[in-house]
DNA sequence: GCGATAACTTAGGGTCGTTAAGTTAGCCCG
DNA sequence: CGGGCTAACTTAACGACCCTAAGTTATCGC
């Protein structure tokens, strides 16, 4: 299981570092990690020797810069966390109404996991955060951005007024659910995988609005309800 | 990160099983990896080696019976598909609406990966499962059944009639999101993870009926909906 | 040019999954 | 009741892994 043959491409043994910048191995460093990541398909298979060996380096030049594996690790996320946020913003923009600001930021977010799946993973199916890192999630610029869109659909009427957080942390639980299986289970007959998130986003959004509308009736007056409700809108 | 030290209870070394029953040596290894997972709690810390010690074996012995480590793990989780299965049967019992029914293997799903988050995360969050196991999910009873559900749902007009299967896939994707975000990030403000649950599994199943109610309009029109809709139901 | 020290390397301990080859115990058959 | 067949195991070892301790070398300030 560890053992699979991982590929050594030995990559001519890099000069050493002139005498300030130590620094400078730090970043090529996460750029291999990243780069074997991808490669190989799982943190697991990405040594720390295949990194090292891919920066041109023995494997313990990376703990001068890293504490152990996980730490490596945790660097990559940083920076896929602010691409993350980048892709969002640049989905969101010039896009007036913000209930279709909140749907395509999901829309970027479903699209980001599918493009780089083993982050993915990473990112969101590990125990590795401790009590501490509350903010290195909630924090994080992306999901701040999607905070801010969540109340301005309170501002607007589309949710009921209050904390925006609750509702930010219930849609993304929809948005992940769904990228989460599309990264993880990509032959069950999804579809378009697309629409498929698509659909998803838009049914937590509709039921979260209608939820705060219609209170919390039981299933029988539910079903009243939306058998009156069948007088379709105009549109 | 793999060297973590191991518990190694050598646990008395077992007597050979009788000639015919080799099959017997399985059951107990499958039971050992069992409790190795949510003791040692990730199913890269349980080593082999450990499950072997705890069985009273050595680790070859293990080979005899499970081709490797994925296979054991696959085996423990086609054990604990049956008993997700029960739980859920369990929950949804003599309850005759459907959507409540829905709700209640919903929230029977959640309940069961925050038992037993390490087995939750094996199921869902690896890749390991290759074309051929699409059954391996689908034809599951706990997804049958929840599929069936789904159906009824249709009967009951609060879905849309058609194919269960998209909007089960959709329905369960939610509950997974919530579940798996549940178990990687507990120490998130979630509130009480139960009503959390209840919220996300509520709005998915609201938002898909309403969805197929309303069909497609654009942002404004949808807000224009809301506001019309305001004028609250009876109950 | 010469020490101090940053930036590395060599060597190795301990764990892991897995395999090849050996050994022992239960059972069948004479 | 005893000899042998073979199922059920064990011993030994390979190669990969993470990580550490201790050594070495190149750069820079003086």
């Amino acid at each position: 299981m560890t053992s699979k043959p991982s590929v050594h491409r030995p990559a001519a043994r890099r000069r050493r570092a002139p005498r300030g910048s130590g620094e400078l191995l730090r970043g090529e460093i996460i750029a291999a990690a990243r780069d074997c990541l991808n490669r190989l398909g799982s943190a697991d298979a990405m040594s720390i020797r295949a990194v090292a060996s891919h920066v041109g380096v023995t494997p313990p030049s990376i703990y001068l810069h890293f504490a152990d594996k996980e730490a490596l690790l945790d660097a990559v996320l940083v920076d896929l966390f602010t691409e993350l946020d980048d892709v969002m913003q640049q989905a969101a923009a010039g896009i007036e109404h913000p209930l279709e600001r909140l749907r395509q930021q999901g829309l970027a977010y479903v699209r980001f996991a599918r493009s780089s799946p083993e982050y993915y993973r990473l990112a969101t199916m590990s125990v590795r955060a401790e009590a501490g890192n509350v903010d290195a999630i909630l924090g994080t610029a992306a999901f701040t951005h999607f905070l801010a869109t969540v109340g301005e659909c309170m501002d607007e009427g589309i949710f009921a007024p209050g904390d925006p957080l609750p509702i930010a942390l219930e849609l993304w639980a929809a948005a992940h659910g769904i990228a989460s299986l599309l990264v993880a289970k990509p032959y069950l007959p999804w579809g378009d995988p697309e629409l498929v998130a698509d659909h998803v986003l838009r049914a937590a959004a509709i039921g979260h609005a209608v939820a705060d509308l219609i209170g919390d009736p039981d299933c029988a007056q539910f079903s009243a309800w939306l058998a009156a409700a069948q007088t379709p809108p105009a549109g």
